[in-house]
DNA sequence: CGCGCTCATGCAACTCAGTTGCAATTGATA
DNA sequence: TATCAATTGCAACTGAGTTGCATGAGCGCG
């Protein structure tokens, strides 16, 4: 898989496939999501969609990517949620790693990260797993060291 | 109840040992956190220490737990952040797992469980993980079976 | 192509967690 | 006990996310 496939016609295509509707701001969120290569706010999504869909919009879109099983929703340290395209791997087995950068703010999904299991306590019984590792990304440590 | 050693006196002494003020509202929170046991909320101490603390107090008091290493601040899937007391454990290598149950919706320390460790892609360099566990606690999984 | 049902959008007002500024109080030290 | 910095309480604020309702736009159908 070099290139990722998909413009824009695509997603048109899957949105239908799972009997929803294609709209505007559902086309721009997706293109969005699938351009950055880390999982964004609300508030960045709505920054660089700057062409004028409402907050509300957008908060509803977000929901419906999640509820869709198209995208994804990490939690991250400043209390805000943040989206991201679920990609195949992610589909799969339902859960991936993240990577937040200290210095840039920034949250990566780690798709190539296997998130280990650990045992459990008796009587507990796991479903699903967060693994979150926090530290600099490759751009912030190269800035660090020049 | 078995108790963990440290009546309040105890905390006092930790306190002051840090060179910080010992107040009512710092023994308070340490108190119930010691007693709780799993991370709370600044709503659940709020509640639970209706004898009057400021809403403000409390999250300073929570800030200044968290600073001064004597607590620990997760945030949760509801985006609101969680406080629970530094274990020794825990101070020591400084991260440990936690189990978020989704029925009762209360978060444990996993104090026994190993954090395991991941390989990062090249460039990225890890300082802290976060490992979350959602499924069902003792407590739930019991009452499912019965 | 146009009709109409239903879902998506926009707007406004709201909730709720957490923060900030400032004056009044209190803990620890001398 | 007097002193002074740290802590508390109050009030007002911020920013993310939610809700209700009227309008507008997909898209399946004839």
């Amino acid at each position: 898989m070099a290139s990722r496939l998909s413009p824009a016609s695509d997603w048109a295509t899957r949105i239908h496939a799972i009997g929803a509707r294609v709209t505007p701001a559902r086309l721009a969120v997706l293109g969005l999501l699938e351009r950055a290569e880390q999982a964004l706010s609300h508030r960045e999504i709505e920054e660089a969609l700057s062409s004028g869909f409402d907050r509300v919009t957008l908060y509803r879109v977000l929901d419906w990517l999640v509820e869709s099983g198209l995208g994804h929703r990490v939690t991250d340290a400043e209390r805000v949620f943040r989206f991201s395209i679920a990609s195949p791997a992610n589909a799969a087995h339902g859960e991936h790693a993240h990577f937040r950068c200290e210095a840039c703010g920034k949250v990566f999904c780690l798709d190539d990260v296997p998130v280990p299991t650990a045992p459990l306590p008796a009587g507990f019984s796991g479903k699903a797993v967060e693994y979150c590792i926090t530290g600099q990304c490759a751009r912030c440590d190269h800035k660090d060291h020049s």
